[in-house]
DNA sequence: CTCGTTATTGCAAATCATTCGCAGTAAAGG
DNA sequence: CCTTTACTGCGAATGATTTGCAATAACGAG
């Protein structure tokens, strides 16, 4: 455990907001100035081999991987398209759906990704 | 409507894996071997504008978009990790999770991404 | 059918997030 | 304090997608 992963470790689990490696960057980089992006992606990348943290893509900003502090368990996430947040939720109704779908398909489901995507609470209107 | 678009936009129908731009460009070749790869990504973009075609990007192969001869109405995703076979299916139970997390959150859902992610019938075993 | 205007193509170079190779530096244990 | 091993900073590479530009094809008017 170096000083660089800690920072970063700690950084990411103050931010609720899921960041990308930029987002992170520019935080981090604020408390030490010389570290460099890519000790932050290679740092992301160790964590998550570790299982301590966890990675997500949204269709909406496709380009840019962005990294959730929790432990990969199954959950799910809500994207404002608007303020950017980000908010968890975990229905067994998901678990139907893999039920469902493996019956009528004979598939074995593995892993999901659900994303619904809108405006939150404070964005409609 | 030119050659190309035609070309492109029948071999993407004929398709039910939905390909890559990549994929599309190393078939469409065989038929137009002086077609250029960004006249495939130019025309899939054009008819995704038009709402002929849809796109999307499976976190598996989170680098490479993927596109769908659907036009984009609500439906879902399975992806085989094996064989990369996707198949479609649009269940009423994803409406139930949509309703809940509007009554649990306050907002409001524009639209969604649900990919299952797992082994096919025949990948199985 | 021919000409002129406009849209589309082919090509090469640019983007942009992410990854990698390498040499120098820091951590950890004895 | 020293040695070994792992990690960092840096710059260059990658790979899918996009863009600028000059050449070409489509389409409509005459």
């Amino acid at each position: 455990m170096t000083i660089q992963r800690r920072l970063i470790l700690e950084t990411l689990e103050s931010m609720s907001s899921h960041p990308s490696a930029g987002d992170l960057y520019s935080i981090v980089n604020q408390r030490d100035p010389g570290i460099h992006l890519s000790t932050i992606y290679r740092t992301l990348r160790w964590l998550e081999g570790e299982g301590l943290i966890s990675s997500r893509w949204f269709e909406e900003e496709r380009r840019q991987e962005r990294f959730d502090p929790a432990i990969p368990v199954d959950h799910h996430h809500f994207l404002c398209t608007h303020c950017k947040r980000v908010i968890e939720f975990d229905y067994p109704l998901v678990d139907e759906i893999i039920q469902q779908f493996e019956r009528d398909s004979e598939a074995r489901i593995e892993s999901t990704a659900v994303v619904l995507y809108g405006l939150c609470k404070n964005c409609r209107g």
